[in-house]
DNA sequence: TTATCATGTGAATACGTATTCACGCGGTTG
DNA sequence: CAACCGCGTGAATACGTATTCACATGATAA
């Protein structure tokens, strides 16, 4: 059958009581007797049964990521793999593993956190969130979880929850204001759905940019996926009054943009500027490189995943509750125009 | 503090044993009692304690999902996002959750095939497979652990291992043949590394479609990712004797190959054709579309799923060993000429 | 009536580990 | 020399659940 401590005790001639200390790196057993475990342990190839130790600890090793997927959709926005891939980088080595979570509805996503609070499957929890108000997490808070968010934990919240983000509105704003600057004189902003805090903040920081300048009929809102942001798009630029630059909710949306914009012979950067969010691979995709704000994910993934490790050890963590990581303008062909 | 069975047992005067009972829904309770214990239970808030029913039930509701990443890099290949949403749609409702490993060198892939093995992390594995020979493989074979393999299992196993493939070989071939008659006079192919079986079944796949004709100096092999593909690609086209269509190993290179032909000023399709696998949203990113080949992902993660929990619950299984999920070529501007 | 049996429930146990408690031993201190 | 202490180890226990075993009850059959 299965190999257990017993067994390595037995053919140690130790208690097994010695064994899972030996196991946990304890200083007191005596050298040679951990020596003589260890031998032991390696014949016979023993791994620890972690279902018996979770009991025990109550540690499961697991940490949940929580993503809202786009209603009906999936997650095809190379954003959500290449958090994962983050998250698996900064677990490599550790002792952690991770498990992944989607909810779609509201109501889905309240089962998700009741079930993964309740039934301690995972010892803390990454949460990505993107609607404003959330009264799940204040749940989560209320049971003592530790988790960590990874966006805008919103007002009264922000001294009390440990979360991760980018000052979205300065971002927002400087990158309207570089398109200003590259001579487009009608910047527009093709945000996500309405109430998504992201968005929101994003409406803001362009707001921001705009400084002065009436635009709010310059700001439309569009539901995440490239297929409605070029749909959406389609019938922006159709209007005599378009705009000469779009500012994008993220790259996938902006992908479609640049679609609706070759669909009407639009060429980029000269007749219409585009600049976007997440700086990832889809930016090298477009001919001449698609104009985004990098969030800097690996370091959001390091804080966040850094400081959830240490609230599950009840290690002190230093600096505020709130992180902000710096974003950075990563200019590319689609805002800079040759004749200019 | 924290509420068990116990306390369950305790406010509705039954034993521990039968809350127990209740839960699994055994048949043989008084239906007055096991009201009375589900009332204090929606009372109480109580979700049963995965980590004691693991140890006790050595199930612990956890199917591991192995992918390869390319070393160094990310997976930002959105095959790979795909496959997980995909995977979680088929887990929603079901008793099971997603652990996620990804594995770069083969020593790392050793020690993560023999944790998962041993600790007994998770009940089931899916394995995303590419190198051709897996010795790893054997071991959780020889062990008796539950897992689907999603790729070739090459040759002799091929009838002692759950798995499940598309025909990669015919996908090649009719995809070639598609570029040959759409009036393509030297169709080329970009594999990827060396030694990769998804790689070699498309090779063997070309070669049968160029039926006949000497193709050996149209093939060339390239490292995953656009970037390389680009790279490579560039090298290619640039050759006076280069291809005039060229067929791809996954769409994510193929943007690469996209990329390199627009900076030698070639026209896609008129002057270079691009076929590539995968049919992933990047397709509908190039201005015309990508022609590839669907792999029909739902299928597959649907049918490997399947399998797996079934073999978990030792349940019987219809149908072969090796299930083949068919493919779907889906013509796109890429590969269709306007002036042909 | 008595013996047999089906049925529903509680008591007891096991799963494999981490940890507390008790103990023996050698060495130090007064 | 006695009392004490630190240290290393084994025995015992608890974690929360699923399951086996035993038993009480009531019904059925001889």
């Amino acid at each position: 059958m299965r190999v257990t401590q017993q067994d390595i005790a037995r053919l140690a001639n130790v208690s097994q009581a010695t064994v899972s200390r030996v196991l946990s790196g304890d200083a007191r057993v005596e050298t040679d007797i951990k020596d003589r475990v260890m031998a032991v342990i390696s014949e016979t190839n023993y791994q620890i049964d972690v279902r018996a130790r979770s009991l025990r600890s109550k540690r499961t090793g697991l940490i949940g990521l929580v993503v809202k997927r786009p209603p009906g959709g999936l997650n095809d926005d190379p954003f959500f793999a290449n958090l994962i891939s983050h998250i698996m980088d900064f677990l490599a080595g550790r002792p952690y593993h991770l498990c992944v979570e989607m909810v779609s509805s509201a109501s889905s996503q309240e089962a998700v956190y009741d079930e993964l609070l309740r039934t301690r499957r995972v010892d803390g929890l990454i949460l990505v969130e993107s609607e404003a108000r959330d009264e799940r997490i204040l749940r989560l808070q209320a049971e003592g979880f530790p988790f960590v968010l990874i966006g805008n934990p919103v007002e009264e919240r922000e001294s009390t929850i440990w979360s991760v983000d980018n000052d979205n509105v300065l971002a927002a704003k400087t990158v309207t204001e570089h398109l200003r600057e590259a001579g487009y004189q009608r910047v527009g902003l093709l945000a996500g759905p309405k109430g998504i805090t992201v968005s929101d903040d994003r409406i803001e920081g362009y707001r921001q940019g705009m400084s002065g300048s009436d635009c709010d009929d310059l700001v439309w809102h569009c539901d995440f996926g490239f297929l409605a942001a070029r749909d959406t798009a389609s019938d922006i630029l159709r209007n005599p009054s378009r705009p000469d630059a779009l500012l994008v909710l993220d790259d996938f949306m902006a992908m479609g943009v640049v679609l609706a914009a070759r669909g009407q012979g639009l060429v980029i950067p000269e007749d219409l500027g585009v600049a976007s969010f997440n700086d990832s691979s889809l930016c090298d995709l477009f001919e001449r490189g698609l104009t985004s704000v990098s969030l800097n994910i690996p370091q959001i993934v390091r804080t966040a995943c850094g400081r959830l490790l240490k609230i599950i050890e009840d290690k002190p963590i230093y600096g505020p509750r709130r992180m902000i990581i710096p974003t950075e303008l990563c200019v590319r062909g689609s805002t800079t125009r040759r004749d200019v």
